[in-house]
DNA sequence: AGCTATTAATAACA
DNA sequence: TTGTTATTAATAGCT
């Protein structure tokens, strides 16, 4: 795809399939992790150059637990008129959680900034608990805060309202004097609002 | 690339993420296959869909050979630090994880109205994903209805304060009349606010 | 599933 | 390897 078609056929020349390798591995890397990104797949890719050197990719976790995961489906999929209920739960799962215990260890690895990390999966799952909290901290502060707000500009309102009230029944006192209509002319709503948007 | 960029990010809407799926995954495995023949790479692909459905690619020879020389390579690789990370997942992990499964399980039975309840790991991690997602659309909207309450809010007070100021002229004009202080006694705020709690 | 308008990948070259 | 650019290949949005 570029500067004249290619050939499906191995390339002779080891210089430019060299090149070629490089350039066309990054590429399927690259889109591997856009599938696994764009559809939620997981996907793993393993590659030996002519060479024998290995490149590889798990989008999530390791590759050992796919593989794994991979194993008991393949299993699974060769027996395929045998229903078995009960070790529903297992090998299967247990890779895939083993695969979600990885992830979290490498974010963990990555929020310290790439330091060993050896954590036990109770600290993991503590710390997965601080997340939530924090988040449902964070989540209720906003709220408050915001519920704060609605309250401080009802209490104005209610407020301005009542002056507003006083005000005019000054106003009314003196009918004969003056005239009221000029007091409300350029006022979009009525002084004696009743709609009910403050009830959420 | 076509017809407008994508965000890299997991697409929302089912059916153009499976289509995309079926199309991304066959030009994946088309690239693969492309890199393997040019340049004599071998190289293994395996792919999970959401729904943990497995299709796979080992351009020379099966998979399970292509799996046993990584492993050999990949061994060889770990031992070079002398880490030993595999044991770590284990025995208790897994009866934790089942435990989860099985809460989440329930939750299903529950809101399916106690019905029987056979879901594969993959359905529930589905219905995981998509427990989220409602989430982040039912806070969104809490959040939209918020902040427009308090514009609607903020907006009044603008009108109501208007309507004082204005008053408050007219009261003014006919000073030698009446007594102003007794219109604004009651009151615990001035009229003429001017804090700031209306910027968030 | 097919069909294009566009974007993305990349072969050749430096 | 890395960067640039002319072209080809892949594919997003529709039907």
């Amino acid at each position: 795809m570029a500067r004249g078609k290619v050939q499906m056929r191995r390339i002779e020349n080891p210089v430019q399939r060299q090149v070629t390798f490089c350039k066309r591995r990054a590429g399927l890397l690259k889109k591997a992790r856009e599938l696994s990104v764009l559809c939620g797949a997981d996907i793993g890719i393993i590659i030996f150059s002519t060479h024998g050197k290995l490149y590889e990719l798990a989008t999530n976790g390791d590759m050992q637990s796919l593989i794994e995961r991979y194993k008991s489906i393949g299993a699974e999929a060769q027996i395929e008129g045998g229903e078995v209920n009960q070790p529903q739960v297992s090998e299967q799962e247990i890779s895939m959680l083993k695969q979600e215990i990885n992830l979290l260890q490498k974010g963990i690895r990555y929020m310290h900034g790439e330091g060993e990390g050896h954590m036990t999966l109770g600290e993991l799952q503590a710390l997965e608990r601080h997340l939530e909290i924090w988040m449902c901290h964070i989540r209720s502060t906003k709220m408050q805060i915001m519920f704060q707000e609605i309250q401080l500009l009802k209490n104005k309102e209610g407020i301005l309202k009542a002056a507003n009230e006083i005000l005019q029944e000054k106003i009314a006192e003196q009918n004969g004097l003056f005239d009221i209509g000029a007091v409300t002319a350029g006022i979009p709503y009525p002084l004696t609002i009743q709609d009910n948007i403050f009830q959420i």
